[in-house]
DNA sequence: CATGAATGAGACTTCATTCAT
DNA sequence: AATGAATGAAGTCTCATTCAT
């Protein structure tokens, strides 16, 4: 085990500092036109310091899309998803998925709905695994009418819920992506029911 | 009105010959690679040509954005959009959608398809206008549901292909985009069948 | 003798429409921004027809600040100075001094008043010579203190004017610069008077 | 408080290394023919070091021009105006006012001497005010003849002063700068002296 | 005479990365 | 661990000038 000293904390402390600020740029800066310098400015940290803790530039992209969706994750993992049936654990699903979005900002949101992102690429990311085991368990209930099997029922929601946002970045948040993103899954899912 | 003389037409020529060296280019090349040195290579044209014709580097991006759209609404002018009902002309449509952007090419697609790109957002466009009538038609001659106007259905329409567009981009092309997208917009226009 | 045919004429006409461009421009543009381009579009001419009529950027420069002299010359011959004694001829000569580089405005006058223009160096200009000749009279006519040669005056007078005119552009043009011209000259002339 | 390591020091040499370099170039070479590259080669310095330094090419020319103020100021105040009255002080000054311009060459002085140059606007400067109060003192001391107000005094010599060194641009350095400008002032003076 | 498309050298500026302190 | 000065390749853009039409 790593040992905690005051060195170590700092260290993390440091590394922190860094995520955020790059986080915060997001915000306001198209992704091309994040330098490192910018980030370091921000984060009241040398160049040096960042290529201390990031080997590359790409390397601090990664881990923050990354740890964006472990937040995800964790707070999927938290509120865990209510409903007696598929159909609402599905539309309650969304609904964080919303949320998520909506806590990041559009402009956050913006760069990460990028098709060059290659997180989305991943499949087998807990996001995924998380609303396929609910749309499993709803076929295997009967809850959810069966015709297309889980994995593609899985993969049709995402693309539209992505859709959605897609759309809700070209409208600059000018919608509520909450609203939408219900009806449109709710739609999808109705034909679903049994 | 302006003379087509020899030179006139050179120059267009000229513009174009450029233009298709950046469309050709964003096949290969990720947009932020592309410098304007490559295209002008790739074009057999000075640096100061490439300036001659377009006012900055965004010019050129925008231009084939719009003549991208352009092209697309002629397609759709020129192959009348066939079907007895609304639902094969939507289909029809979507085909036609499909087709445009595998004409084009996962990498170029991957580029239009960008949260910060202003075409989106104009929902204006003649394609837009174009699936609008077919629905509203559609909905007119009774042989859609129309619970949802004929403006929502649209819109969601688009949304949905976005999705599917998108997912294309991020799994770099992988599957049939005329197949998913035709299942897809199947799907859901069925729900609102008659 | 260049006979006058309508093409001669024509000629001149777009000659003088380039050199007006260029008048004009130097109120506005500092002159290291001040590109052949620009001049064109503003005359309304192809960058073509510049070099017909001049050979390189600096001849149009020459030329114009040439005219500018020679306006000044006319417009002193024209309003012939006044004044039954030489410091009334002075004052009279600065004073359409004056309202020659207010008449071009201040802008233009902080482009000519530039350590390297040329044009400062030649001191055998009529505009010299007409003060100096005043002047020379003033003294045979003892109307002058002549300690100092004619050619000494000549020349201090011109060099304080020109001090007040880079003043006024310094100030951009915040003071009259007829009143403190008048008022230094003057100041400098009664020292001579007899 | 900024500490001195050793690091901070090699800095401010780099830093003074790009200046001495600008410095040096300007007596050389035109000031429109001055690019980063050639101070930057003559300063052995790279491209990017300069812009470490200094955040544009407009940049190094204030600060070269604030440097080069500070440093007259400075050499006004050490070399303390010697004179018993008002009338030798100020030629004093103005013999310091000549040296400064004799040793940062014509050339440099050519480019300073630009009615762009917002340098000289400032009126507040202590250059000004030192000339100031040796006249304040003189009038005071009834040394000078106050017909004139102390301040309007003070202008009116540095518009003169401003006058010879234009010339002196002019004429490529080809007269004496202390000569001259001590027979003006002198003899402006001489028409105040009580 | 007039046009304006085309050229290309050369200017400015950015920025990821290294390394001595 | 942290600093930030230094590097230099690479990109964008400008503009005087030429030349075929």
């Amino acid at each position: 085990m790593v040992k905690l000293t005051k060195r170590t904390l700092q260290a993390i402390k440091t590394k922190n500092k860094i995520y955020d600020a790059f986080f915060d740029l997001i915000k306001e800066v198209d992704i091309e036109n994040l330098t490192i310098e910018k980030i370091c400015k921000r984060a009241e940290v040398s160049v040096g310091t960042f290529y201390h803790h990031y080997k590359t530039k790409n390397d601090i992209m990664e881990e923050a899309f990354q740890r964006g969706d472990e937040y995800f994750q964790e707070s999927i993992a938290n509120n865990h998803i209510n409903g007696d049936n598929a159909t609402d654990q599905i539309l309650n699903f969304f609904e964080l998925f919303a949320r998520f979005h909506i806590d990041n900002g559009v402009d956050c949101t913006k760069t990460i709905y990028n098709t060059r992102n290659k997180l989305f690429a991943s499949g087998d990311r807990l996001m995924v695994t998380i609303l396929h085991e609910i749309i499993a368990k709803g076929i295997e209930k009967k809850q959810l009418f069966g015709r297309l099997g889980s994995r593609e029922i899985t993969q049709m929601l995402f693309t539209v819920a992505r859709g959605v946002v897609f759309d809700w970045c070209i409208k600059d948040g000018a919608f509520s992506l909450e609203k939408v993103l219900k009806h449109y899954i709710g739609t999808l899912v109705s034909t679903m029911q049994t």
